[in-house]
Order: C-alpha cells, then sequence, then structure tokens
DNA sequence: CATAATTGTTAGACAAGGCTAACAAATTTT
DNA sequence: AAAATTTGTTAGCCTTGTCTAACAATTATG
C-alpha cells in the first residue's frame, strides 16, 4: 500500500463510525453509544472514545448519556461513504455476481480505499450493463453462464467459429 | 469496516513489506533496508523494525548490515499477494478502462482486503470479455464508447429501437 | 588506507484504535 | 421509591506502525 499523494480526510475508523450512525438513523433506531457497538462489533469505550473525537473534529453532536446526532458537515461525510459502499456493494451483486453478504463485507473494506475514479467507473460500469439492450442472452447472463459452466455459451463459440470459417 | 469473520493471518503493513521485498528482488535490485525503504516510502528505522517482525514469523531472513531474503513461507505470502495486486491492476485497467497510476494505486489498497471470491471473479470476468469473441465492437469498446461519450453506440440504440417496434 | 559518505540500527516518542476493570448515570422492575 | 439492570464513562493498558535523533557499521573516495 504504497501512499497515496491524497490524504484521505477520514481514517477508516472514524468513517466507519459515521456511517453506522447514519444508517442507524436511516433504520429508526436509537442512535446510542451501545447501538453503535453492536453494529461495528467493538465495545462500548472504543464508541466513546470515537464520539469524543468526532465531536472534536465537528462531525457529531452528543452529550453525555444521550443520543448522537450527525452535524452537517457529518452528515456529508457519511452519505459520501454510503454512497461508496451502496455503488461497491451493487458493483459485486450485479456486475460480478457476488453474494449478497460477500458483496457486502468486501464493500466495508473497499469504500475506505478506493478512488473516485474507479468508483465512478463501477458506477458507469453497471449503467451501461443495464442500459445496452444488446444480446439476447446480454452480457451479464452470458457471463453468469461462463461462471457456471465454465465454458463459453453457444453463441459466443458459434460465432467465433463463423470467424474463423470466413 | 465491521470485523470480518476469518482474520487476516498479516496485517496490511506486512504484507507490502513481503510485496516490496519481492519486487525488488524480481526486479533484479539488491532487497536491502534502503530499497524496500524508497518504495514503501517509510523511513528506514520503520524498515527494521518491520523486518524483525517478519524473521520472528518466519518470512524472511535478515542479518543486521546485509541484504533480504525471503524463506519459502515468505515467499509464498509475498506470491499471493502480488498476484491480488495484478488481477487487481489488470481488471481496474482492462474492464474499467482507468488509467495504469490509479489503477496501481487501488490495487495497492484493495490487495489487502479483498475477498478471495471477489478477486476470484475479477479474474473470471477479464477471462470472460477476453475470450467470448461475440460482438464487433466488443464489449469493452462499447463499454468505452460510453464513457467517451456518455450515451449508448449506436448499435445499442438500433437494437433497442428494432426490439420496441417489433 | 584514512576519511567521507552512505547505509543500517537503536532508543525512545507518539498517534490511532482497540481492550478490560471499575465506577457512575439512567432506566426499568418490583 | 428502592433495588436491580442496563447503559455509558473514565482510567489505564496494549499493539501496531510510524517517526526523529543519535550512533554504528559498511562502502566508496581521495
Amino acid at each position: 500500500m504504497v501512499k497515496q499523494q491524497v490524504e484521505r480526510e477520514h481514517t477508516p475508523s472514524m468513517e466507519d463510525y459515521l456511517e453506522a450512525i447514519a444508517m442507524l438513523r436511516d433504520a429508526n433506531k436509537a442512535v446510542r453509544v451501545s447501538q453503535i457497538s453492536r453494529r461495528l462489533k467493538v465495545r462500548m469505550p472504543s464508541v466513546t472514545s470515537a464520539l469524543e473525537k468526532l465531536s472534536e473534529k465537528g462531525l457529531v453532536v452528543h452529550e453525555r448519556y444521550r443520543y448522537v446526532e450527525l452535524t452537517p458537515e457529518g452528515e456529508s461525510v457519511a452519505e459520501g461513504v454510503v454512497h461508496r459502499h451502496e455503488a461497491l456493494s451493487r458493483f459485486f451483486t450485479e456486475a460480478l455476481d457476488i453474494d449478497r453478504k460477500t458483496a457486502e463485507e468486501d464493500a466495508c473494506k473497499i469504500e475506505h480505499v478506493i478512488s473516485p475514479l474507479s468508483l465512478e467507473r463501477m458506477i458507469k460500469f453497471i449503467e451501461f450493463i443495464q442500459a445496452c439492450p444488446l444480446e439476447e442472452p446480454n452480457f451479464p447472463k452470458r457471463y453468469k453462464y461462463y461462471l457456471e459452466h465454465g465454458q463459453l455459451p453457444e453463441e459466443c463459440l458459434a460465432r467465433g467459429l463463423e470467424k474463423e470459417e470466413r
């Protein structure tokens, strides 16, 4: 992992906390230390100390023993993380046909390190394979066939032969 | 980054050191502390202390002030990292049409966290788009067209219309 | 070959981010 | 409302992985 030129604004850990807070809130769950702790599988003191850091950076509001809220800035950081997470998760499931669990796990890791360009391209990639109506069975289907059978589907081989016959 | 069930054997940092050592050696450069330091952009004392840890784990051989070598086990770990790196880098450049620099940077990060399944699928994906001779311009070309022009290439639209006309 | 330059190591500091144990506040139960 | 339970905090420790400063070994140079 050679150092990249642009330093990330927030650490993976801090991004995880922000993401968890946003997701708990969106799921209408009380955003409390215990909930965050459960979701991230860390102990409560870790949450308390993370919230302190996030407070100092102006990303969350947290009064002792009370609920947690995102500031507008924290909100926008969280939004970015969630957006990356979802794009990655969709890419893994829809483009690569990966099971949801693995897709989620990988998205959780990669969301902290992927470049904006690569992310954008994955999004464009999904758009493209969904928008292009060419061919039947279409691209994802043929790809899945290849995954399942270990060899190219009929129509690929057939066309390939055609060419060679010429 | 919710904790995954399977603990990684080695930390990203340790993987980076092993990868760097393997790559320096493959480039026929002397594998020395200074070289590793330059390549990973860390100071020499960091390298020294990393090598000490890797020694303890039986992954490298390093006598004070001397060259560094991988043990067979270190070799096989390094091989895995390099393999992941290359697969990712290829996927980014060949499937997503990302510039080499960005592809390399992303590969350097993601190589430490991606699941075996996702990696395998990316490899299969490249195999597939390269092996399937169907369509002209082929999949990657149409995708690139979409990237450059922001809209689907002619033949996608044409075929789409055909269908609607039926 | 003696000195200079380079390379490598040691010692020690520090930040991040986890943990446990002990205690305190808040909430629930009886 | 008092006691019990749950939730949250504090204090302090630990590991990883960096760094700088100072020193030591090695290698190159005049």
